[in-house]
This record gives structure tokens, sequence and C-alpha cells, in this order.
RNA sequence: GCGCUCGUGGCUCAACUGGAUAGAGUAUCGGACUUCGAAUCCGGCGGUUAUAGGUUCGAAUCCUAUCGGGCGCACCA
């Protein structure tokens, strides 16, 4: 909608046009000041430009009214032009939105270490990221979402030891000397019961073993984080194991030539000459590769798979880590810019109040499955989506437990069931809704047709400034819009019955495209916890 | 100390990326069910957009400085 506005006064007026929505409806559906820059430039006042553009149109018969006021242009879209809208989509109501972008982008988020299962911070960059994808998959977009599985290092190395320790203790009886740092929590003492039922005692207490021993518990650990995920409706295409990297070594280091260097028997990687503070070791002295050499060849490979574009979230304790990757696929001879990173803050978790109480059982973090499963999978995903990920978010749990309109998530489930339930009401059938002609509308509903006509615009700029709480943001105020007119306006029984149900089912088609973008299911019919029982 | 980032009613957040009178929710106070689901709606209170300068037709938004919070500054991942 906007975009055919929008190209339109592109050819005539030569150049892009800043569009805007009034603040004040009444004004119309888009307004322009472009007037204002052409002051300039024509050395005439922004009112006598306004007028005179807005008297040149009129003719258009997508407009049912351009007028100037105060240096604005303010366009009023035709009924003839929404209700076309409308009906299109009504039709087919799948396409709603939806769009044919040709980029294909690998979108690569969570990528948690596989030593232990997902807590809350983790399960924020994981809706951002399926977020995203589901917005951009909408539009069109070829997105492949990956899983990085660090699965080489200290800390699978750790992995190993610590199982052999907690069985030593818990299963050996035996006194443990701990080191400095080591995994605990339930799903230890779990794993650690299954691998003794897996290989025998004897891996407790066997050195040369730890790494087996690792390898099969990361796997262990990995259908957890899965399922954690699954529950969350997130699912992802690949997974690359960093272990399965370090084969192309030799040739991606070779493939940097002059970016890496060595001295003091280390190598190390130039990135100070791309923008970075510091050069960064890839290789120690022992001849053990930095966690930045699997990246670099994660990164090269990812390029090698030759991408339009690559997406990576990553917490947002990680931006000091941008310039070096970056230096480092600018080494390999690509388009760094092709690279972006998005950060995903910190959360905080309020219970009444009171900060959360991180679970001793989980070894002192908040588990992504536990706050699934005390406030459900949609509370979850609309609050991470509803805040801009790189900025730090608070919330009370408690918040999100209530059925009523200061939860967000059952205002617009509310919303929705509201007119499914109307519909059910009604004695009209589906056709006669769909064909009644839009005519002769009320301010009122004029304005409510035309929000629930607006989400394509808001999919793809939240896709594209990769703020999908422009997206939450938008389903709040027309679920409010919503109310407000099922409030002030009595439907079933009214002259205009067909037409108001016409306008109700584009605005549930609306609020249920976009909640399904958010990973959330719409619902036909609102059921009180209490009632369930 | 250096780098990044954020500072908007009591609280949680918006503001179309430089545009019209800075908006919602929550809290609080007060109203609306013999009528399509009151899980809703309406109204009141509450702001010098951290502070001080600057840029221009126009600034919460851009620039500079100051103050305050967060994160980072590994041969850990």
């Amino acid at each position: 909608m906007k975009q055919r506005v929008g190209s339109l006064l592109r050819e005539r007026f030569d150049r892009d046009v800043v569009l805007e929505k009034p603040k004040d409806r009444s004004f119309g559906h888009f307004s322009t000041p472009i007037a204002f820059s052409l002051a300039k430039e024509l050395r005439k006042s922004p009112m006598l430009i306004a007028q005179e553009l807005s008297a040149s149109f009129g003719e258009a018969d997508m407009f049912s009214a351009v007028e100037s006021v105060q240096g604005y242009i303010n366009f009023r879209l035709s009924e003839t032009f929404l209700d076309e809208y409308a009906s299109w989509i009504l039709t087919n109501p799948d396409q709603f939105g939806k769009d044919e972008k040709v980029q294909k982008i690998l979108l690569e988020f969570v990528s948690a270490n596989p030593t232990g299962p997902l807590h809350i911070g983790h399960a924020r960059g994981a809706v951002y990221g399926d977020t995203l994808l589901r917005l951009g998959r909408h539009l069109g977009y070829d997105i492949t979402a990956e899983y990085y599985v660090n699965d080489a290092g200290n800390q699978i190395d750790l992995l190993g030891l610590s199982i052999q320790l907690e069985g030593q203790a818990t299963i050996l009886n035996q006194e443990v000397e701990w080191p400095e740092s080591f995994y605990r929590g339930e799903y230890m003492t779990d794993l650690t019961t299954k691998a003794v039922a897996h290989f025998g005692v004897e891996i407790l207490t066997d050195v040369t073993r730890q790494r087996e021993l690792a390898l099969w518990a990361k796997e262990s650990v990995m259908e957890l984080i899965v399922q954690t995920l699954g529950a969350t409706n997130i699912h992802f295409d690949t997974f690359v194991n960093e272990s399965s990297l370090y084969a192309q070594w030799d040739r991606v280091m070779s493939k940097m030539g002059e970016g890496v260097y060595q001295k003091d028997e280390k190598i190390f990687i130039a990135s100070s000459q791309k923008g970075d503070d510091s050069d960064r070791v890839v290789v120690r002295e022992d001849g053990r590769p930095t966690y930045l050499a699997g990246d670099i060849i994660y990164h090269n490979q990812k390029f090698e798979r030759a991408y339009d574009h690559y997406i990576n979230i990553w917490g947002a304790d990680h931006h000091g880590y941008i310039p070096r990757v970056k230096a480092a696929v600018d080494f390999l001879g690509y388009d760094s810019s092709k690279l972006e990173v998005q950060l995903s803050q910190m959360v905080s978790l309020l219970k009444d109040g009171e900060p959360y109480k991180m679970s001793k059982r989980a070894g002192n973090v908040i588990l992504m499955s536990d706050i699934v499963e005390e406030i459900g999978s949609d509370a979850l995903r609309f609050i991470f989506a509803s805040k801009k990920s790189d900025t730090a978010l608070e919330f009370d749990v408690e918040e999100f437990k209530k059925q009523d309109s200061s939860n967000p998530i059952y205002y617009i489930q509310y919303a929705h069931a509201r007119i499914r339930t109307l519909v059910a009401k009604s004695e009209l059938s589906t056709q006669e809704i769909q064909k009644s002609a839009l005519k002769g509308l009320s301010a009122d509903a004029d304005s409510l047709l035309f929000e629930a006509l607006l989400l394509p615009e808001i999919i793809e700029d939240a896709f594209h400034s990769r703020q999908v709480q422009k997206l939450t943001d938008y389903l709040k105020s027309l679920a409010a819009k919503l109310h407000k007119f099922y409030y002030d306006c009595r439907i079933i029984g009214s002259e205009d019955e067909a037409k108001l149900l016409k306008i109700l089912e584009v605005v549930a088609l609306s609020l249920k495209t976009g909640m399904n973008l958010l990973g959330i299911e719409a619902k036909d019919r609102m059921v009180r916890e209490e009632e369930e029982a």
C-alpha cells in the first residue's frame, strides 16, 4: 500500500519521498513533508509549494483527496482502493504481506555452547533470531537458520572432566578435588548416570577416555537444547560443528596470505590493520588454535557457501569481537560488509518485584525451559520480541501470567477471538461478507480498516530495520483499535453488518498473520485457566 | 584509562530514523454491563526528553562537552 503510494509519488516528483502516517487521522492516510525540503531549492514558501503540488493530483483514482495543510501534503486513499485490497487479501489470506525478495541469507543464532542447557539470555537471542527468520521468509528471502556448535577447546575437555568428577563424588563416593571451574547442575547428574549406563563405571576414572566421554555428552546436551528450542517453536536447518572445521586450517590460513604472520612461536592475525585494537593470536606456542581460529575457518566456510548476506546474532558481551572477525573476512578476500552482527543484550528477571531466584539445582542460572514452563512459550516469545534486542531488558514473570489487559498477549488474543465469535454468531455467509462493497464508511471504520491493511509495511520495516518490536507494537495498537471499535459500534444486526464484518475479517487476518510471524498461534476462543479445570 | 552503548511521566517502553500538539501500558484516582464476551471501554493526574552549548525552516533524534548506568578491553569460549 505504502509502496504503491510511494512509487507513485517518486514518479511524480522524480525523487524519494518521505511518507509518514499523520499524527491525526483526520489529516488523511499518508502525508509527506516534501514541500519543506523543496522550499530551499525553489526559493518559495513550503505552504505555496504544498498547495501547488496537491492541486496537481485529484484525478488519480487511488486517492479520494489530496490536501495541503501548513506545508504538509496529505493523502486520503479512496474507498475503492481500500476495498479492492481488502477483498484481495481475504481471498488470498496466505499472501498477506508476502513479497518476493530474492536474496539468500545465512542467519546464525543461539550457537550456545553444548556444555549445558540454555539459560534465559540464550532464549532472548533465540527468539529474536527466529522472529527475524519468520519475517524474512515471509518476505520471500531464502534464509538458512544455522547453529554453530562449539564442540572443541577447553570447555569440551572440561565437560568430560566434570562428568568424571561428578561420578567419582556421587557414584563412587570418592573424595574429589574440584577445579576452579567446572560444570554443575541437575543436568550433570543426569548425564553422569546416563554415561555410566552407556559406558560402564570405568569411564569415570579413565583419564584417557575423557574426550570420548565429552563428545558423547555433547550430543546429549545438544538434544536437550534442541528440545528446549522446539518447545518454543524454534527450529534450525543446519548445525555446524567447530570440531569438524580444523581439517581446513592450513588451506584457510594460506588463503589469508599477508593477513597472518608468525611471531614468538605463535601465529597472529593482523587485525589491527582493519580497525581492530590489536593483532590477535590464532595459534598458541604449543600449536593449539584459539577460539578465533575456529571462527575464521567457520566464516570462510560460510562465505564459500556463497550467500548474499550474513547475519550473526551474538550476545552483547561479544561486541568487542566483531572487528577481528570482520578483519578475518577481509583478509580471506570477501566483502565484510556482507556480514552483519546483531547483538542481544542481557535479560534480568523479576518475580513479584524481587530478583528471580536462580536455581541452585540448575547450576545458578535461570533455565530457559523453566521460564517456558512457568509463563508459556507464547508469553516468552512476545516479551523478547517486544523490546529492541540490543538494549537491556527487565521483566517480571508475574506480569505475564495475568489474564487481563495488562498482559499484551491476552489483549491481542482476545481481540482476535472476539472477531471470530462475532463472525460465527452472524447469519451472513463468508461469501456475503467478502463480497460486500466497502462504501460510505464511518471515519472509525475507515481508520480501523486502514490500520489492519498496514501489516505488510510493518513486516517489511521490522525485518529491514531488524527491529522486531515494531510488529508487537503494531499488534498491540491494532488490538486496541479493535476493542474500542467493538465497544463503540454495534455490529450484529446493524444495516452495515456485512461491511463491518468484512473489515473485522481483515483485522483478524492481520492479527493472526502477525502472531504467526511471532511464533504464536492465534486463538479462536479464549478459555480462562480456571474454566479448564 | 580506552572502546561500544544507553539515559524520555513513579515504573516498563514508543515516537515512522530530522517533521505537525512527545505517545502507549502500568501504577493511582474516578466513571461505563437488562445490549454482539466487562479478559473490554472512557476520563483525570503525571514531561524543561540527564545537563550545557551548537547545527536549521524544524532536534528526543545529528555534532561537542559534562554527569550517570550497562557491556567489553584473553593465548576463555
